[in-house]
DNA sequence: TACATACAC
DNA sequence: TATGGTGTATGTA
């Protein structure tokens, strides 16, 4: 409050522009008293000024804290920085052309498209609840994304809210993904409405292009996309013909893109006369708007304010135009070609074209040297407008002096307001005021601010990133009853469990994410020792969570609007590979030489070089893979004696004995220690399996669908990783031993401590715990669904069964009924094992999954998987030293952003 | 590792 | 009546 506006900051800090007030509009005075009356005395506005005093006394403390440096540490400060600021400088990269292309209104676009009727009226699409977006004409009401739209409804009564329909936006998103893809096919997708691309390549080949290949049929009528268009009236269709280079031209402009509540007024966008302005004598930058140029929806036509001539004058300057307009607009099939010219401004041009040839939508596109300042550009001449900044340090500069710091990517609302504490608005001042910012904020603060005063930004598009976590949550209206908490977090596991699988990752973090009434958001987080993915482990956490939160407040309720679990510390890729194809590699080992070299390389574990040998036997395998086993960590000191009759079912011949002597009968018999287990259900004996294979059980057992010998993780995951940091053996904890556990297992438990050396006692800390009575971290109790038993999850596409010879399947013997056959394919093994298993399961080993892991090098060229292919690559690509805001939400699903808005 | 914050769309 | 959902990065303890 002491550095800033007064009283309801978070309101009065709109710095609404005057605008076209009346039916266009309202100024911004009207907004930010509507917004205010319609938000006070809620326990959200409450929240909201509570935050805001937080971030208050936050720059109290850091005022004061500026007060108190001396002379000398900004002296040295401002000498360091000055050698940062050389090192940025030396690391500038002016060589590549990144396009920023961004769609305009998106959704509400997407919507306008079909119902043409919301044109020229005000529209939001979302709830009463919640806007995710509104159009252009909402805008000048101060309507806004993230703005609840009950709110909206009192800044403009008018205002329509239409539902979302996700499966549209995701629809166009890709077929505007098909055209940037000709532009760069390693373009960065950000959301599902903008992009990234480098262009520096293209604009080589383009060179060498015949110019029909710049050629493109103006066809049907497009939407002339957004309210800008409304002032353009008259359809032109063009031909374009540039091959010059355009003066440049200085544009200024426009409001901030703010959250709602401090929302700048939206402006009827000036931008058709902005754009006519004389161009800066400096030849900063190229700017032109392109929209006249390309055609507009037939309804369009009867609307037509006419400031469009001087705009076209303006583009006729940098574009030698052929203008044809139509004399009947209602004739759909007139046509024009448009030809594009050679120069980054053009291939904007074009792709926007193309873009609103296709989906008859509107894009805006920021051409730059790097990422941050194309992200900048492509908001400048929204919408339906692109904006050049040439590569060069001069153009830059002069871009970057009065560019306000909120407008760079990765500066919000706080940071501006930090910033603005200090005497900073715009990127010039942050730049001037780099010693005391050096003192007051860390390394990567204020290298970042550096980054961005001098306008450098990542030049190399790093593709996005593996994920590294997943989450889904939801707001409801108070739930403060405990089982109604529960069952809904259930609810949440259910659906997280069900995503988290679809992507065959297992990760060993859960959070807790809850808000209460009064919008305090709180997480709760645990770690476990092993991966997990299914429902039942998630919830055994989430809930264990969400009690002790319950408990705290006691006997008060936890009356919440808000609850979210998510899933992170996801396992390698490899890691989580090694865990689910090990039983791939146990089955084949000795008799896949890739295998073997696998094993030795990753575990060191001598292996017997076979290759070229005849085929082992299932038996053999196992053998020489439990005597690898043996000889490494031995544990497995009983011996197979079971010799096991062709075609028996249920063989109750077999004998096989564990590491206490004990013989037991009955029941399903281990593929890998060769014991019949007594176990109750599939459930119990892939527990057992794992826990045989020597790894910490790691929950693929309540997978649905399912099931894979492929995933018993184990013996291979269990030499290979016991030496490896990550995996590593744990000390049992104090007060536990091994007898502890074997008198447990005594008990009745078919499992038995497979990993660890029994001599010293240590032995896997998860092994503390029985996985088959489910106390393990008492995680299971609570799932209740041991009927529900199934065999681990298959991370096997059925593609990968596509080719069922890549890896021979000679005489594999059945683990559950034991049978040795010798399978026409893998298929066949596979189909046996269903009705073996009799669960309507999918039981598949797959062939592959040795393979991919013996050549890690190799990614999955796979038939269509392109993506895991690219981000495998993504970890070769080093970091550009200097950091750019990531943000790589493509990840979302359809089902996810549904959820946003239901 | 846990938690809160900030930011993006 | 009613103020979202998903994901990443970073600072701090
Ligand atoms: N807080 C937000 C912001 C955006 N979106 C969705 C709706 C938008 O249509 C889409 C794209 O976001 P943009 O920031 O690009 O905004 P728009 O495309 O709607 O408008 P603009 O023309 O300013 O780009 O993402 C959302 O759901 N919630
Ligand atoms: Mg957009
Ligand atoms: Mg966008
Ligand atoms: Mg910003």
């Amino acid at each position: 409050m002491e550095t800033t506006e007064g009283t309801s900051g978070f309101l009065s800090r709109m710095a609404l522009n005057d605008n076209k007030a009346g039916m266009e509009g309202l100024d911004k005075e009207k907004i930010n008293k509507i917004i205010l009356d319609a938000s006070k005395g809620s326990r959200f506005y409450e929240n909201e000024l509570k935050k805001e005093e937080q971030v208050n006394q936050r720059i109290k403390k850091m005022l004061l804290q500026k007060e108190q440096l001396t002379k000398q540490d900004v002296e040295r400060a401002q000498k360091q920085m000055d050698e940062m600021a050389a090192d940025l400088e030396r690391s500038r990269d002016l060589n590549r052309t990144i396009v920023h292309v961004d769609m305009d209104a998106f959704f509400a676009a997407v919507e306008t498209r079909d119902r043409p009727e919301f044109t020229h009226r005000p529209m939001g699409v979302g709830s009463l609840s919640m806007l995710s977006t509104s159009n252009y004409v909402a805008r000048r009401f101060g309507v806004r994304a993230a703005m609840p739209g009950f709110i909206a409804k009192r800044l403009c009564p008018e205002l329509t809210i239409l539902p979302l329909n996700f499966k549209k936006y995701e629809a166009v998103s890709k077929e505007v993904c098909e055209i940037l893809a000709e532009y760069d096919p390693r373009f960065v997708r950000m959301s599902l409405d903008e992009a990234y691309l480098d262009i520096t390549q293209h604009l080589k080949d383009r060179e060498t292009w015949p110019k029909d290949r710049r050629t493109f049929a103006s066809g049907s009528f497009l939407s002339r996309g957004c309210e800008k268009g409304t002032e353009s009236a008259h359809l032109k269709v063009v031909e374009v013909k540039l091959e010059q280079e355009r003066e440049g031209e200085m544009h200024d402009d426009t409001e901030p893109v703010q959250n709602y509540m401090k929302q700048p007024m939206p402006t009827a966008k000036g931008n058709v006369e902005e754009s006519c302005m004389e161009s800066n004598s400096e030849h900063i930058t190229n700017e032109h708007e392109s929209q006249v140029s390309l055609n507009c929806s037939p309804e369009l036509f009867d609307d037509l304010p006419t400031q469009e001539e001087s705009s076209c004058a303006e583009l006729g300057h940098d574009s030698p135009l052929t203008l044809d307009c139509f004399s009947d607009p209602h004739q759909k099939a007139a046509t024009a070609s448009v030809t594009f010219g050679l120069s980054a401004h053009e291939v904007a041009k074009e792709i926007r074209f193309r873009i609103e040839q296709k989906t008859r939508l509107t894009a805006s596109a920021g051409i730059a040297p790097n990422m941050l300042l194309a992200k900048v550009c492509s908001d400048r001449k929204k919408p339906n407008g692109q904006f050049d900044l040439l590569p060069n340090k001069a153009a830059i500069h002069q871009f970057m002096k009065e560019l306000p710091i909120r407008k760079v990517s990765g500066i919000g609302k706080v940071t501006e307001k930090l910033l603005k504490a200090l005497g900073i608005t715009t990127c010039q001042d942050l730049f001037e005021q780099r010693a005391i910012l050096a003192m007051l904020f860390s390394e990567t603060s204020t290298r970042h601010f550096l980054a961005i005063s001098l306008g450098i930004g990542a030049t190399r598009l790093e593709r996005n990133s593996e994920r590294k976590s997943m989450s889904t949550e939801r707001t409801f209206s108070e739930i403060r009853k405990p089982e109604e908490l529960y069952s809904l977090c259930q609810k949440l596991c259910h659906d997280l469990a069900r995503e988290v699988q679809e992507e065959s990752l297992q990760g060993r973090t859960i959070t807790l994410k809850i808000k209460n009434i009064n919008f305090e958001v709180k997480t709760r987080a645990v770690s476990l020792p092993s991966a997990v993915s299914s429902e039942e482990l998630l919830f055994a956490a989430a809930r264990d969570l969400l009690k002790i939160e319950i408990e705290s407040v006691h006997p008060q309720p936890l009356r919440l609007r808000l609850m979210g679990v998510r899933l992170s510390s996801f396992v390698d890729r490899m890691d989580q590979k090694k865990q689910q194809k090990s039983i791939d590699v146990f089955l084949n080992i000795g008799n896949k030489e890739e295998c073997c070299s696998f094993l030795q390389q990753e575990t060191r574990v001598p292996c017997p070089q076979r290759a070229g040998q005849t085929p082992l036997s299932f038996f053999q395998r196992v053998e020489a893979a439990r005597k690898n086993e043996a000889a490494q960590h031995d544990v497995f000191t009983s011996t197979c004696t079971g010799q096991v009759p062709d075609g028996s079912l249920q063989s109750s011949t077999v004998q096989a004995k564990n590491n206490r002597g004990e013989t037991k009968e009955s029941g399903l018999v281990c593929p890998v220690c060769f014991q019949k287990q007594n176990c109750k259900g599939l459930y119990n004996f892939n527990m057992h399996i794992d826990h045989c294979l020597g790894l910490i059980y790691s929950e693929d057992v309540h997978s649905k669908h399912l099931s894979s010998p492929a995933c018993y993780s184990g013996l291979i995951n269990s030499v290979c990783c016991s030496n490896q940091s990550g995996n590593q053996n744990h000390i049992l904890p104090s007060g536990k031993d091994l007898s502890t556990l074997e008198a447990h297992q005594e008990e009745g438990c078919c499992t038995f401590a497979s990993q660890g050396n029994s001599t010293n006692k240590e032995v896997s800390e998860s092994d503390t715990c029985c996985h088959s009575c489910q106390q393990t971290v008492s995680l299971c109790s609570c799932a209740g669904d041991e009927s529900a038993g199934l065999l681990p999850d298959t991370i096997v596409s059925p593609e990968s069964l596509a080719d069922p010879t890549a890896c021979e399947v000679p005489s594999m013997t059945c683990p559950v009924c034991h049978c040795s056959q010798l399978w026409v394919d893998l298929q066949a093994f596979n189909t046996h094992l269903d009705v073996c298993l009799n669960q309507g399961i999918i039981s598949k080993l797959t062939s592959h999954e040795c393979t991919d892991m013996c050549s890690p090098g190799v990614s999955g060229t796979s038939t269509k998987a392109g993506e895991k292919t690219s981000l495998r690559r993504n970890k070769l690509v080093e970091k550009p030293p200097m950091k750019k805001a990531k943000y790589s939400p493509s990840k979302n699903t359809i089902d996810k952003f549904f959820n946003a808005q239901v």
